[in-house]
Order: C-alpha cells, then sequence, then structure tokens
DNA sequence: CCCTACGATTGAAACGTTTCAGCGAGGTGA
DNA sequence: TCACCTCGCTGAAACGTTTCAATCGTAGGG
C-alpha cells in the first residue's frame, strides 16, 4: 500500500542510498537522477516514513508545547514559539491537560517517547516535580512562565514581580487605597504576582482584598468575582490575574451598573490582542507572550538538555504597564 | 546515554523479547520476572523508543487536530475528542495554522510522514482540495465542519442550514424585517450559513445586509462590523457568523449606545460556554463541538480510511437555537 | 518411566530509513 | 603512460523495537 524508499529505488533504476540522498543531500546527486527520482516519487505517491527517518538519524523536527487549555494567551504564545521553530524547520505540535495530572503524565510520556526536539512547558503542575529529571533526560526541556524553584531548568518569563509593582504604583498614584487581587492560589505565576501585588501595597500602605478564583482563570472567572466583590463590598481598584479575568470583571461590573473607571479601575495581565479592544481598553501589564514563547525556543535550539556542559539559562524579560483606559483616578470619598 | 532494551535486559538477566513481552503482553511472563524488569526499567530511567515500536509494529497512538488558531471553540472541539480519544489509550497533538497554507501543508506532510493513527482537519483551505488524495492514503482523516464537495471523506458537522432557517425564522417572528449577517466570505462554513439564512429571509421577506469580516473570526471582527453597520445604517437584528464575533458585536454595540435587545437583538453560532456569560446572554445557534469532535474520534476508529471496503458517513448532528436574552421584538418603526 | 502438553523464555528476522566506506569511470597534471 | 583526484553512485551495516517460530524445563497422565 505504502510505497517506500524500495520502490522509489527500483523504478526509477537507482539504489535505495541515492533515493535517500536525492532528499537528504540534494547535492551530492547529478541533476537529471535528482529530476528522474522525484519524478518516480511523485508518481508513487511516496512520503517518507517519519520513524525509521528518526530512529536512524536519531532526530526528530517536532516541538511540544504543554498548557492548560487553548485560549487567546496561549494562543499568542504558541504564535511566537512556531514562528521561531518554522525558522528551523522544526514543526508545532500542541496538546491541552485541562490541568489533569494524568493526562499531563501521559502527554509527556509520549513526547518522550517520540524523541520529540524540545517540550515547552507551562503551567505544569506537580508532574513535573516528580518526573522532571526522567523527562529532562530524554528531551530537552524549556519552561515557560513557570520559573523551576531549583534553576535546573532553562526558563523564559516575564518579571511579574516588577511588573506587579508598576501596577500598584500606578493605582496608588491614582489615589486608590484599597483594592483588590482576583485570582487562583493554585497556578505558580498567578502566586508569584499575588505576592508581589501584597508587598508592594504594603510599602504604599494600600489595602487589598483577596478574591480566589478557581484554576481555569478565563472571562467566566472574572464574572464570577466581580459578583463576588459587589456582594462584598466594593473596592475602587481590581487587579485581574490575566486579561481574560479582566475582560468579565469589566463586563459584569457595567452589567451591575459601575462605570469603569469612574467608579472602579481594572487591570489585567498579559496584554492580549483582545485587551486593546475590550469594551473599555484595558491597562494591562504586558508580558509579551510571543515573546517569551520565541525566546524558549531559542533556548531550546542553542543546547539545552543535549549538551553535557550547558548551563541552564533563565531568562527573564521586563514587562511594562500599559496604561489604557480602563484605570483612572479613584472616586473621592464621600 | 539513553538507556534501550538492551540494557534493561542485560541488567535483568533476561532476553530483549522478554522485555518486549512485558511492556506488550504482560499476561505471558511469569510474575516474578515482570517484576523485576520493571524494577530495573525504573532504575535505568528506561523509555521506549517510540520511533522504533512504530517503525515496527506500525502504528501510532497519536491523533491530530489541524484549525485555524487556539480560541474557544476550538478548545471545546478538542476537549470532545480528546475525551473520546483517552477511552482508546490515544493522544491528542493540534496545530494552528493561522490560515497559512504554507505551514498547513508542513503539517500535513509531517502527520503522514509519522503515521500518525488520524488527522482531523477543520477549516482545510485549498491544500485539501489538492493533496486530500494522496493524505487520504497515508492516513484515516476525518473532516470537521467541513463538508467535502464529493463526499469522498468522512465528517462531521452540524447542521447549519437547519440552524441558520431556525434563527432567521426567530427573528421573524419577533417582526424583524431588516437584519445582517456578519462574516468572512472565503471561510466555507460560513458560507454555508449564509446562503441559508439568504435563502430563508427571501422567503420570509426579510432583507438581509451582508457584512464582511476578515477569515479571523474572534471578537475584533465582531467590533469591527458594529461600527460598520453603525456607519452605514443599523438593521434590528444582526446574525453574527459565530459567538466570538457576536460578543464583539454586543460589546461595541453598547459602547455606541445601543440597547440589546431594545435597540439591535444579536443571535450567534456555536453556543460556546461563554456565550451563556456574556454581558447579554447570548441567543445562538447551538453546534455542540464536543460532540462534532467525539463523534469524528470515532468515525476515524470506525474504519474510515483503513479498510478498503469502507464507505464513507457524513454524519450531521441537529443544531438547535438556544433563546438567550440577546434577541427580542423588534423595535415599532417610528 | 516415557510421552505429551503447556508455560516461560528466547533467537533472529523484520520494519524503512540514514550514513559511510568504497568503487568505477572519467579527467587532469606530470 | 601512470598516478591521483573528483564525481556519482551503491552495498551494507546500523537504529531499537515487535513478533513468531522454536527451545527448554517441568508437571501431569498413562
Amino acid at each position: 500500500m505504502a510505497a517506500g524508499m524500495r520502490e522509489v529505488a527500483e523504478k526509477a533504476g537507482v539504489s535505495i542510498a541515492t533515493v535517500s540522498n536525492v532528499l537528504n543531500r540534494p547535492q551530492v546527486v547529478a541533476e537529471p537522477t535528482q529530476v528522474r527520482v522525484r519524478e518516480v516519487m511523485r508518481e508513487l505517491g511516496f512520503v517518507r516514513n517519519g520513524s525509521a527517518r528518526q530512529l536512524r538519524a536519531g532526530t526528530s523536527e517536532v516541538i511540544c508545547v504543554v498548557f492548560p487549555g487553548f485560549s487567546a494567551y496561549f494562543d499568542e504564545l504558541t504564535r511566537g514559539v512556531e514562528e521561531r521553530a518554522s525558522e528551523h524547520g522544526l514543526v508545532v505540535f500542541a496538546c491541552a491537560t485541562n490541568d489533569d495530572t494524568t493526562k499531563e503524565e501521559t502527554y509527556l510520556r509520549v513526547m518522550m517517547e517520540q524523541r520529540v526536539r524540545g517540550i515547552l512547558l507551562t503551567r505544569a503542575s506537580n508532574v513535573f516535580q516528580s518526573s522532571g529529571p526522567k523527562l529532562r533526560r530524554h528531551a530537552p526541556v524549556v519552561l515557560v512562565d513557570l520559573e523551576s524553584p531549583a534553576h535546573d531548568h532553562c526558563s523564559t518569563a516575564a518579571d511579574d514581580g516588577h511588573g506587579s509593582e508598576v501596577a500598584v504604583q500606578h493605582l496608588h498614584d491614582l489615589g486608590h487605597r484599597r483594592i483588590a487581587w482576583v485570582g487562583p492560589t493554585d497556578v505558580p505565576q498567578m502566586v508569584t504576582r499575588a505576592d508581589a501585588i501584597h508587598r508592594t501595597a504594603a510599602d504604599l500602605g494600600i489595602e487589598v482584598l483577596d478574591v480566589v478564583t478557581p484554576p481555569k482563570t478565563l472571562v467566566p472567572a472574572g464574572q464570577f468575582a466581580a459578583r463576588e466583590l459587589h456582594d462584598e463590598g466594593m473596592p475602587s481598584a481590581v487587579i485581574c490575574g490575566n486579561d481574560l479575568m479582566a475582560v468579565g470583571m469589566e463586563m459584569e461590573l457595567k452589567s451591575l451598573g459601575y462605570s469603569i473607571p469612574g467608579d472602579v479601575s481594572i487591570v489585567g495581565y498579559d496584554d492580549i490582542e483582545f485587551a486593546a479592544a475590550a469594551t473599555v481598553p484595558l491597562t494591562t501589564v504586558a508580558r509579551h507572550p510571543a515573546r517569551l514563547g520565541a525566546a524558549a525556543v531559542d533556548l531550546l535550539l542553542g543546547g539545552c538538555g543535549t549538551r553535557d556542559d550547558h548551563t541552564h539559562q533563565q531568562l527573564v524579560f521586563p514587562s511594562e504597564l500599559i496604561v489604557r483606559s480602563s484605570t483612572g483616578p479613584a472616586p473621592s470619598p464621600r
């Protein structure tokens, strides 16, 4: 059924080795031969067997990205990964774990088995802690947006600590003295942000309310948090763990009759494409996901995990506050 | 570096064949041997080489999904695929083409080369038309949300024709006589919807305005269309090609001072999770993406493409109109 | 005590490539 | 003319599994 190089070679009247050369080192085979072989390939609908190739050559052209689900942030992240990867002739496969540990384990196993060229991990749960070393022995791993406590991995991340500080400072400058933080407590990146916010707020004498969301940080989580705050007492400003939640917050608050930023100021994280286009364009801590993704690919290809002499790098990119219309002066107390 | 079955066998004092049996047919190997072999595997950090396995065994445990980008609809679709796939011990890799033909070609090539267990195609561009037959010879292909004109493929789809009829009828019942359709003209699924809308509207004596969007049917496209309609003359109801655009439409219209559904009624497609939670909960044509995905996996595994005697099936699932708050009576003309 | 049967294990042949040393033919410089 | 080089091509050995037929004990039946 599937024609292999053997059939191609026979029909073209050359050896298998020559067929292989046409594919892998065209310079060494004479022009006419090349043309003839390619012609036969087309005729026979030849598709080279990747497993065999990879088995023999030991190298794969696949990079895998693992994340919790397909949302705007990861879409942009992946775009960065893909762009850089394709410059090197690599292909990017993504998979969503839905925060399911078992699924994550399965995915990582398959990737190791396939000896993929590299794995980009975001939001890795405890799986990574346990099987990290084994994983690393079978494929280069780069952490995106996820710092390894032991610094024994390459990673790229945005400087969320600094971003958070600037965000809080911004709100302080606008006169806000009571703000809320909205995010899950079981997602490492979010905890980093929360910590920095609390720290900075304490320094500046700002009170922080915590609204805990589920780990699924999408629009509905923001809406949920908005209702929560509405019931418990609305602060003058809210920092949401990402833009999607911030948009949910915006929408729900408007429904509840709040004016933004008149009554409540809102800040997000990520600066996804859509942040600028929200009903009220969002003030947000830009994290440039595409850049993080591209840099992660550079680390992968830069020898991470393949060379013994490699020292792991933690790349941290500056994050900046993009001020749009969702933040304004705190309403004067009455 | 990477320990293979050879090393495991040696260290456990058994033959390679036995190691393989431990992995693939545990029933045939004695309990104590099994324990010992597994123990050694753990010690050595053995990970079986998927390429070799696949080369010899001829079967892969990977299903691939191809779509334009990572958005809510495809997230839900993939969830359905994944759920069904994992029941069969299969793993799902996704990739985003960003509507780039070259990228799509590359992806499909790699998938064929890897001899994946199956490919789920959505939004395939002309690539599919050209390389379809070749593709099909090397991997089972199922089309999702995409009808093959020649019916020479398996496919799953929602009955958009019927869904559209019902939507228009619904608006007619509410008294709307001038509506808009918002969507791209170069995406097959969208064209199907547009056609059905035009047809039904004509029957009912409803005038339809077309607003053409770019193929990237996300929130901003809806916002763009809203401004377009605002400038050109707002109809009393708008049907958007999907929920994301409908949400964009909602948001922008509210910003422009319109009341929903007071001034304008809005209908979407898909019924993504978020549709119910939008500022104004969305009336939408539910297409149950997860169900489409799961059914596609069933078709794949049901012998599509593997058996010669297989006849291709076109599975069409009913789509239903979910009426929420974004549609209401047409404003009385004054 | 032999024969059979059965359970556990194994040797070796694939699977479809890549790669490397080598081979013949033709060309070039001395 | 000979030695040597280059060019284009090829034979055959890997790569790490799976699988099937074959082997070896050993226990049970006659």
